[in-house]
DNA sequence: ACCTGAACACCGTTCAAGT
DNA sequence: ACCTGAACACCGTTCAAGT
């Protein structure tokens, strides 16, 4: 049984692995189309071309982090339990056979991207940054989300980097050292 | 005029700004030929495959950092100004149409590059931690640099993911906005 | 609505052939 | 020593044709 939409998600799902694993620019379609059981050109009927794949794998993921911050945010959680758990959430994708954030390897791949894939990936960076001034406001009365937004982005800078050098290191305990470094010196406050 | 090892090198000078712009997997032997004036089959003459130049153009920029490294070491500034130079050498690549370090881009690649490619890189985050521990230790006279060397690595991480995250940006303010925030904590002491 | 084969211009790589 | 054209199996993309 097969309903609609099954052969796209197909696509999503396998597609999404390969650029975590490989990036954007090593993606094929050819390779996609047989883990599917399909002919490539059969992707382009679901996605047109790369980009609006990359585009569509991108706002996803953008999403699923979304609805991610809020349940966490929600979790009535302490601050460090928070903080432990969002870096959890990049801890997961090298756990997962050292792959990557979806967005963090289609940033190094910026350049090579369409701009519909530019924008989601740019979201996505919205989304933690946002969410992250957010929190970090909510223990701060005096402070606004927006005063807080360079804070933010430097936590956020700080993880990714962590998870591409700790990957360079085929070593998610690397990723762990670093992150338990941030806490130790107050990064993450 | 032209002397030996002339066309070689201008393979290397065009590669090395295209992995930065566009990474491995984006390189084209037939580009590059273009570039330099030869035929695609010329540049395998000098490299045999896209590995072998991967490795070449990683190395070098490993031998560079180290000489750099070595250099400002030996300058006599203060940790501050030495901090501030290594940031730096980081931001020069966004200031450079905004490229990334050679083997940070090429750390997102990781999985498809050949193992010789994977060395250099690795000898590249090698030679950045140990610079880092070392110059930790030289200001805490009771410490190691092999004690402070997971401080080291997490300032290594923190300043690639700066240097990613402005990227996507494609702002160099915001990578000398998130250093100041480094310094501002204390991560860089 | 969804899939396909065939064609196009690309790609890295190999190799016999040139100078 | 250095370069080349031609061939090979790949790639994304297009399109007319199928069901």
């Amino acid at each position: 049984m097969s309903s609609a939409g099954d052969t796209r998600e197909a696509i999503m799902q396998a597609g999404r692995l390969a650029v975590q694993a490989h990036g954007y620019n090593a993606l094929s379609f050819r390779e996609l189309a047989k883990e599917v059981g399909i002919k490539s050109a059969s992707v382009h009927y679901h996605f047109p071309t790369k980009g609006d794949l990359a585009a569509a794998l991108a706002g996803r993921y953008a999403d699923e982090a979304e609805a991610f911050l809020a349940e966490l945010s929600a979790s009535g959680q302490g601050h460090d339990e928070v903080m432990r758990a969002y870096a959890g959430a990049f801890r997961l994708a090298l756990a997962n056979e050292n792959r990557m954030c979806l967005c963090g390897i289609m940033t190094a791949e910026y350049d090579d991207l369409p701009p519909p894939a530019r924008t989601e990936v740019d979201r996505f960076a919205r989304v933690n940054v946002e969410w992250l001034a957010r929190t970090l406001a909510a223990r701060r009365p005096g402070e606004t989300a927006r005063a807080l937004e360079p804070r933010a982005v430097a936590i956020f800078a700080a993880i990714e980097g962590a998870q591409l050098i700790a990957r360079g290191r085929k070593d998610v305990a690397a990723f762990d050292q670093i992150v338990t470094t941030y806490q130790s010196i107050g990064l993450l406050d």
